[in-house]
DNA sequence: TCGGGGGTGTTGACGCTGTCAACATACAGT
DNA sequence: ACTGTATGTTGACAGCGTCAACACCCCCGA
């Protein structure tokens, strides 16, 4: 129960190898971890990781589906917010995806791509992006229940939301858009004009 | 100049390395892509494609960059062809990009993710994706000289229509949208929504 | 207090990878 | 026919993920 700070050898190493991949991460890349790279950094061997995760991939799945819950997070607290309309409030929470994504590029990269993280290994990761997911259909469902959005399959508008919003910060982070472009205008009109084609509109307007 | 079939020791080898790298991608990903293995199947040695290629990057680029030759044309031929309205032709525009993109998972995730592409040699890809892009504004504007689309900055448009398009695509081809859904129902509901937001609507409704 | 067992970390080794230098070949133009 | 150059091959190197064998050390029960 002595699990404070330096237990056994290292004291606590799987927590310190998901902070130091990470950081790696952040720094260079998720090609950049490597397992050597991640034991140098942490004054341990090659091998030590190899007793908390299964393999590279185990590691990254456990790095991914952290960024996963900090998102989901953050998405929380802007429902939780009360700025004027719901849909003003779901429109927030858009712009506060696209920053997350923008803010922590290589992360969220490795919270999608399929390319690093093969195959198996995915339903841990599948279910803490499903967890964002559903939150969100909460969110529409009660927003169409007051009447501020379409009657239509919740799940169907969700998908939609999510897929704007996640385009856009890919498109961002692989720099497909030009810095030229203005981001923070980008985000505001494509949130916008999603949820314009979702909402109930009042006659004559 | 007789550079027809067989010419020199192989016969135009590096377009044979492009084919046999998008097969490659197409069957098992584009991690599965190996130098080794590329000279394997077209026998000859490992280091035979660097007479071509400057490394295994730039082969890649070179293949990504064809992608996007492919999905242009693709959309040229959808606009280019005549269903109703001006709005319809584009929302099929839509359709087509997620459905090229479905249809060739590895090689779509190729082309977007900057995780297999190592920084450099990107403008060669850049310029590839932007040319779609300016497709997609020289549509828009059209469309909203006709009257159909509202006249608002048509680069944010285009990049808003994109990133939906790209985000659902992406969402379908990583496995997040679950098989149980209808798909194709989705990329219509997407396609539409977008669409709506973006059009010119009578008054009254 | 002692001893053992299991959780943790290390080392050596294997086959794989991308890449380069040195070498071999064969075509093209003189 | 000769030569230069584009093309392809081979050997080698460092780095990678991973496994088996080994070493350590803490915690538990006797």
């Amino acid at each position: 129960m002595t699990n404070l700070a330096r237990a056994y050898h290292h004291g606590d190493l799987r927590a310190a190898l998901l902070d130091e991949a990470a950081a790696m991460i952040a720094e260079g890349g998720a090609a950049s971890v490597t397992m050597r790279a991640l034991g140098r950094r942490l004054g341990v061997s090659r091998a030590a990781p190899y007793r908390h995760f299964a393999d590279k991939n185990a590691l990254l799945v456990a790095v991914a589906a952290a960024g996963f819950e900090r998102l989901g997070k953050r998405l929380r607290t802007i429902d939780a917010g009360a700025p004027r309309s719901s849909v003003e409030r779901l429109r927030r929470m858009g712009e506060e995806y696209v920053r997350f994504a923008v803010e922590n590029p290589a992360h969220y990269r490795l919270m999608y791509g399929r390319e690093a993280l093969t195959r198996e290994d995915l339903p841990e990761l599948g279910e803490a992006a499903t967890a964002i997911f559903e939150q969100l259909v909460d969110v529409i469902q009660a927003y169409q229940r007051a009447g501020a959005i379409k009657r239509q399959d919740p799940r169907a508008q969700a998908y939609t939301a999510w897929a704007a919003v996640h385009g856009l910060a890919s498109l961002v982070i692989e720099g497909q858009i030009h810095s030229t472009d203005d981001i923070d205008g980008l985000i505001r009109h494509t949130t916008r004009t999603v949820l314009d084609g979702m909402r109930v509109r009042r006659r004559g307007a």
